[in-house]
RNA sequence: GUCCUCGUAGCUCAAUGGAUAGAGCGCUGCCCUCCGAAGGCAGAGGUUGCGCGUUCGAGUCGCGCCGAGGACGCCA
């Protein structure tokens, strides 16, 4: 089988050379082969020799001599030349680019299903009942998304668990005040359960503290008498909510109906958003805290039997070693923690689902927590597989979206984003592009009906929004700012967007089919047309090494040196216009294929790929 | 107080331990006889927060400072 990927090639060759010159074992080798980042260094370089040089008491450069001799490269490349202190420069064969971009040109694309055993479990959206889906949603859905469709593209079985909040005296509490309320359960948005949770969370106040400071300090006695009357109010919410709590937790009939109805209300809202996202989110994948209820108590035994877990101030924690903080998992009142339906929750995952590596796409605000959580199961075991291997616990932890003014994003008023508002100006903002555009009389777009502008609007404003929260650094806080996400010059959505609509419209011009393209043989022998196919042929690697790092981000990147190089190529080489025949359907194939690695690259973003735009 | 994360160009961000630290935005000057100026070419802009160490080689790894943000047992 011919592999597609030249990096895997050249390490496959170098490490045999490397090996028969240090007489190291083969499987040992680093053969530290990488693509060289300037093209006069030539297409890809080995730096073996330089970290040889030591062990073997031998020059660096006469080290790579002797691997230069001993490398058998076929026909992939010319004799590599020797560089610098040691550095080993390969320059592909045009038949080996062409052969090898004949390869990645396949239904594939050239990344071959690889199925490994154990699926792949990624925890994401993680919205709460009864409260509506802001910013920080957002980065949990589309991240986890990305990361679900890269390890499905490898051929993995994934298992998306979006874990809501659906369980817990918070929703108790909303329940009981909008009973209180006198509320028809059947006729309920989600605006008024948001209401309803903000409510309750106010009456539950008691604002203790401020009893006791107002009584220490000898506030008058009217303040006094207004925080008791507070206090006492605050108090009937509370048993009224925990009453609530315990009927639903008994099962009792129409309590368990008004919560399912909680729940129906605002899933309907959160896939209507997934839904807008392009996120592949639906019914199916909720499992919710609640799934996890009757597993709450067998896991704190778990780890009292085990004799992990101590009593302490009346609550039940797990200790470690390495740090004071331990981990909580039972409240002095018998009440179960987040941290245990966490446990729970690892524990089915890996057991129960066959998890081989299990990801949380959570706020970074909770890295301790899953510290201490992943540490927990690994004492306790929960991280072994029904075949004794053990599972990847992962934490793929993101920073927050921010205003312009670098503080937590806020509308005009002053009032928390929803992420439905927000969406909702992206696309308007898409459309506006769109249609501006389009008022071009030379513009594909020209003559297209409304709905259709409106519909590729939204691909751009929405694919804007995603691509400028993907193609940074998971962990870092960014500034959300539609300006610039929505442009279409620089590193942005509809840029790579565009450059997939305009060779698309490329190879429509040239009024060749499909079939005629797909017959020509490739060829990659200008500059601009090597780098061009260089790039190209780094696409496999990349969606391997973005699954595998749970890196988004060089997916983007990617995409981006793609679509510049594209632009490059473009530049250089003219492609309607070429000297022959031969090489104008060469550079239309070398086109459409980029146009199909773009498609796919933003494929697996989530983001769409208009023809046109 | 303890622990965690992050400090790279004016701004937003890249860079599996490798050659001269790269893009984009913004700025200056040129360039549309491939389809739609998505851009191309040239230029200005950097002590990679500071210091010490490991290494043939450090933005990257280790230690210590400085700065910003965050988390810290009975909320989730």
């Amino acid at each position: 089988m011919d592999s597609c990927d030249p990096l895997l090639l050249l390490e496959r060759a170098f490490r045999a050379a490397i090996a028969q010159v240090s007489g190291a074992d083969p499987a040992g080798v680093d053969p530290q082969v990488k693509a060289s980042a300037d093209p006069k260094h030539g297409d890809f370089q080995c730096n073996a020799a330089l970290g040889l040089a030591k062990a073997m008491q031998a020059k660096p450069r006469e080290i790579a001599e002797r691997i230069v001799a001993a490398v058998d490269l076929g026909d992939l490349a010319e004799r590599p030349e020797i560089a610098g202190p040691g550095f080993i420069n390969v320059r592909l064969s045009t038949e080996a680019l062409g052969r090898m971009l004949a390869s990645l040109d396949s239904p594939g694309l050239g990344i071959a299903p690889a199925p490994l055993p154990h699926a792949v479990v990624v925890d994401l959206c993680g919205v709460n009942v009864a409260k509506q889906m802001h910013v920080g949603h957002l980065r949990a859905t589309i991240i986890g998304d990305v990361v679900a469709r890269l390890h499905e593209r490898l051929g993995r079985k994934v298992w998306r668990e979006n874990h809501l909040g659906d369980w817990g005296l918070p929703i108790a509490m909303t329940m009981a005040s909008l009973r209180r309320q006198g509320r028809d359960f059947d006729r309920l948005t989600l605006e008024d359960l948001n209401a309803a949770y903000r409510a309750a969370q106010l009456e539950a106040k008691t604002d203790e503290p401020g009893l006791a400071a107002a009584l220490s300090t000898h506030a008058g006695p009217h303040r006094v008498a207004e925080l008791q009357v507070q206090s006492e109010s605050a108090g009937a919410a509370e048993r009224d909510a925990k009453a609530t709590l315990l009927r639903l937790q008994s099962g009792d009939t129409a309590t368990v109906r008004d919560w399912q109805r909680l729940i129906d209300v605002t899933m309907k809202e959160v896939l209507a958003t997934a839904r807008t996202l392009g996120v592949k989110l639906t019914d199916e994948h909720s499992r919710g805290e609640s799934f996890y209820r009757d597993r709450l108590g067998p896991t704190v035994e778990a780890f009292l039997k085990s004799g992990l877990a101590k009593e302490d101030q009346g609550a039940i924690v797990v200790p470690f070693a390495d740090r004071e903080r331990p981990v909580l998992i039972r409240k002095g009142d018998g009440g179960f923690l987040y941290a245990t339906t966490d446990l729970a929750a690892v524990r089915f995952r890996v057991q129960e689902l066959d998890g081989g590596r299990v990801i949380y796409v959570v706020d970074a605000r909770q890295r301790d927590h899953f510290k201490d959580v992943f540490d927990a199961i690994r004492l306790v075991g929960w991280d072994r597989l029904p075949d004794g291997t053990h599972a990847e616990l992962s934490h793929l932890a993101f920073g927050s979206v921010m205003g312009k003014d670098k503080r937590p994003l806020k509308t005009r008023s002053g009032e928390n984003y929803t992420l439905a508002a927000l969406l909702e100006e992206a696309i308007h903002r898409g459309v506006e592009q769109v249609q501006r555009r389009a008022a071009d009389p030379d513009a594909p777009t020209h003559a297209l009906p409304q709905d259709e502008l409106r519909r590729i609007g939204a691909a751009v404003g929405i694919g804007a929004v995603k691509y400028a929260d993907l193609s940074g650094d998971p962990v870092r806080d960014y500034v959300f700012d539609l300006d610039r996400m929505i442009a279409f010059e620089g590193d942005t959505g509809p840029y790579i967007q565009y450059a997939h609509a305009r060779i698309a419209s490329l190879i429509t011009r040239s009024g060749e089919g499909e079939a005629a393209i797909g017959a020509s043989a490739f060829l990659a022998r200008e500059p601009a047309e090597r780098q061009l196919a260089l790039c190209l042929l780094r696409f496999p690697g990349t969606v391997l090494g973005a699954a595998e790092h749970l890196a988004p981000q060089r997916l983007c990147a990617a995409l981006h040196e793609l679509a510049n190089a594209f632009a490059g190529f473009y530049e250089a080489c003219p492609v309607l216009k070429a000297p022959d025949a031969a090489t104008r359907l060469a550079r239309l194939r070398l086109s459409s294929l980029t146009r199909r690695v773009l498609a796919e690259g933003l494929g697996l973003l989530g983001i769409d790929a208009p023809e046109r735009m």
